[in-house]
DNA sequence: CGTGGTATATACGGCGACGGATATACCGGA
DNA sequence: TCCGGTATATCCGTCGCCGTATATACCACG
């Protein structure tokens, strides 16, 4: 029996595939690699077999035939079962309905800025802010030769949310940078009180 | 010597306690919980003290003195060395300045959309936003309560950075549901090749 | 004829959690 | 007087992955 398991999102991808059609797991990697699925999804192609291995453990997945051409090594080819169909369905459909907390680093940087003295906590966010900058000017540019390319836009979404979040991002920066200014946080004694001491801790022991 | 160990943000959380002023293990968890710093950073508390112990023994923060109040188990109070202030400041730096890759599981199940029937993926899409939407009614009100109690709002910028990711989430959403209507995705052959067959598949052995 | 890239798969040591169980004692309320 | 919550800490089995090394063979190129 089958249980959940939805930790790996490699997995997920797996199942995709072979709804597809059928498929060995050398090609499975390639065929994720060519469509740069590791840039929205977490994978680690070293995980692959073993991830695999559970997925027929589980039932989600079957071996149907094994081949060898020469004296390369054999070629397993695996198939969707119904079941596997089934979790496909269900883990895609949460991924999408069910907004999860995510926890990204930006967020907890931000939530102990105040650790920070304020001219460098300031600084850091300017950088940031032309970094992403840069970075949404690269992606927009992909992005754009490959819809001139006349890939249908269904298959790039993901690239679409991904600029959609830097100018987000960008925007709140901006937004952050201005009321800092504009209301004085760095003169405020919320955010000078940790930094005036002079800054000595005791050493390790050797 | 301390090698770099940037795996679990706790780690970094108890560096800022202890550069705010010396505390024992529980009154850190206590703290963290006060401040709901778990919204924002992954935390689990069961980790503590085996982080801790990693951070004494990289000679981040080291034991300042061990008491006891009556018969309750002992308190050992920890404290920042000056290694751990350096190591504070360059992680702290480095979660703000630069934009890292972060994996959603949005986006992931975005890059994968294809995989679900139009109509279905409609669906989902349209309750999320909707999800999305109430819990950024929620977040709005808990935050502009807490504004109106006087919590300067440097503390609170990881909370409005939420609220800016939640209302550029829910644009991206309307934006694509339009288009998805608007240009007739869910006839193009794109979308339906896979979705017209019977769909079963083997079952697995038993 | 060698060299490097591609095709295809296996194996495993290690590490960093995760998270639940365990232990004791104080304290306020019903 | 008992209960449940808070205070304070330890321990350890399990799990999932990470990442790299290993092995063989085909093929194209110079």
């Amino acid at each position: 029996m089958a249980k959940k398991r939805r930790s790996n999102p490699l997995a997920l991808a797996v199942l995709v595939l072979l709804f597809e059609r059928p498929m060995h797991p050398y090609e499975m990697a390639t065929t994720l690699k060519h469509r740069h699925k590791q840039d929205s999804i977490k994978i680690r192609f070293g995980s692959l077999y073993t991830v695999i291995d559970a997925m027929v453990a589980d039932g989600l997945i079957a071996s149907r035939e094994t081949v060898r051409e020469g004296k390369r090594p054999e070629r397993t080819v695996y198939e969707l079962t119904s079941a596997g169909r089934a979790e496909m369905r269900e883990w895609l459909a949460e991924l999408i309905e069910q907004p999860a907390k995510e926890y990204t680093d930006f967020e907890a940087g931000l939530c102990l800025l105040a650790a920070l003295p304020p001219a460098e906590a300031i600084e850091l966010l300017k950088r940031r802010e032309a970094r992403i900058g840069e970075a949404r000017r690269t992606s927009r540019e992909g992005l754009d030769r490959v819809l001139g390319q006349g890939l249908p836009p269904l298959y790039l979404v993901e690239a679409e949310y991904r600029l959609s979040r830097m100018e987000a991002e960008r925007r709140f920066i901006r937004d952050l940078l201005w009321r800092i200014d504009a209301e004085g946080w760095a003169n405020s004694p919320a955010w000078n009180a940790l930094h005036r001491a002079p800054e000595k801790g005791p050493e390790p022991e050797g």
